[in-house]
DNA sequence: GCGGGCTATGAACGATGTTCAAAATAAGAC
DNA sequence: GTCTTATTTTGAACATCGTTCATAGCCCGC
């Protein structure tokens, strides 16, 4: 309690933190490489120079550290699509169009490039009981934002839930295509196709949604 | 090569595949209860009173098991969906957007019914290196003549190219709201209304192409 | 009944995540 | 500096997996 137990605990928890920081790279690597399926606790603990039961004094299990490697990706996602919405002004019609293309673009290229990051956040499964982690939905609610916005211009009459419903139901739409669509699991779609189904659902979305008024 | 051998063989042949079918069956169910992760190879064994061993003299080993089992619950879906389809007359430009509304209703509904065996479907991971069977495309293939036929009369002038690209469109905009919203992976929404987002999705991408002429 | 090929068996193997008693290390007291 | 004590690190051990394979048993034609 006296101020060296402070200091000691303290410059032993910067240690330790270091050391958890150069574990979640470490498996944030691995994960862009390979895969979420292939983490593997002892090569981690190879990668970090540290016994194989180290890495349950740095985190509780090989789920936790999944989990903070997903924010991560999560904290990137937002700031690519919150940069491609910047790129256009939501409050005139046709800008509110092209900045909602352009989120959507930006996600399938988000896709593309950090395939296997990107696939961690939907493959991976919580261990039965456990739940979703808060900074999901705040990260999540953060990242609607962009897509709320310009449904503002495009739906004046409607209400806030309606507005966030509908971001939800173009953000799963558009998700749906580029996940099915480069997952290749029915059949594989080249990058540039899926860029224009994206954009061929958003215009006659949005088409739709002015003619209503 | 004789008489006696082949009826041997065939007699044996279809002892052996009586249990290949009590494999398959065992497997569904624990599939369709507990999830394609918590399948295990001594439980199957146990479940048709077979040795451990025994169970890799009737398939190759569990991924031929859950693909099998996938192409079960792939022809289910499409009997449903050809169902639903099947009540709406796609000639006509109302009836055509009810079907395309019915089957992506019946598709959240086998999605909640068999949501296990659903997630099968797209969580399995096909082992590094090994392809997609042949008969997951031709499954699809007859499925997407669901959507497709309607969307003939809803692009009269489109080519058949554009319509079947439409329509995998929609059919991943489909999956896309109701895996999200189902799964609760962002935020789990009720059946209800994942239902009303597709619907309403489906009504203003229809709206959109009967505008576009 | 009997001999030969096929099949069923379950012990064994190699991975894997996780735990834990023991060793090593660091901290504090004098 | 040295000793005691608390903390951390270690890697062997454990429990589960999928999968393999030598062996034992069985069924068939003869």
């Amino acid at each position: 309690m006296d101020r060296k137990e402070v200091e000691t605990s303290s410059s032993r928890g910067h240690q330790r933190e270091k050391q958890r920081e150069q574990l979640i790279l470490a498996a944030e690597s691995r994960i862009a490489n390979s895969g979420v399926a292939s983490l593997r606790a002892r090569d981690l603990a190879g990668d970090i120079g540290v016994a194989l039961g180290s890495i349950y004094n740095l985190v509780a299990d090989l789920d936790e550290l999944i989990l903070i490697v997903g924010s991560r990706t999560l904290a990137r996602l937002d700031a690519a699509l919150g940069e491609a919405a910047a790129a256009h002004d939501a409050s005139k019609r046709d800008g509110a169009i092209e900045r909602l293309i352009a989120i959507a673009h930006r996600y399938r290229a988000f896709a593309s490039e950090h395939r296997f990051l990107w696939r961690a956040l939907f493959e991976f499964q919580l261990a039965e009981g456990r739940e979703v982690p808060d900074w999901v939905s705040a990260d999540l609610k953060h990242i609607f934002r962009n897509i709320v916005e310009p449904l503002g211009t495009l739906m004046p009459r409607a209400q806030p839930e309606q507005r966030a419903l509908m971001a939800h139901t173009l953000f799963c739409a558009v998700h749906g295509v580029v996940s099915l669509g480069l997952q290749g699991k029915m059949v594989a779609v080249p990058a540039e196709i899926v860029d224009t189904e994206v954009e061929r659902l958003l215009r006659l979305t949005c088409a739709g949604l002015l003619q209503e008024g």
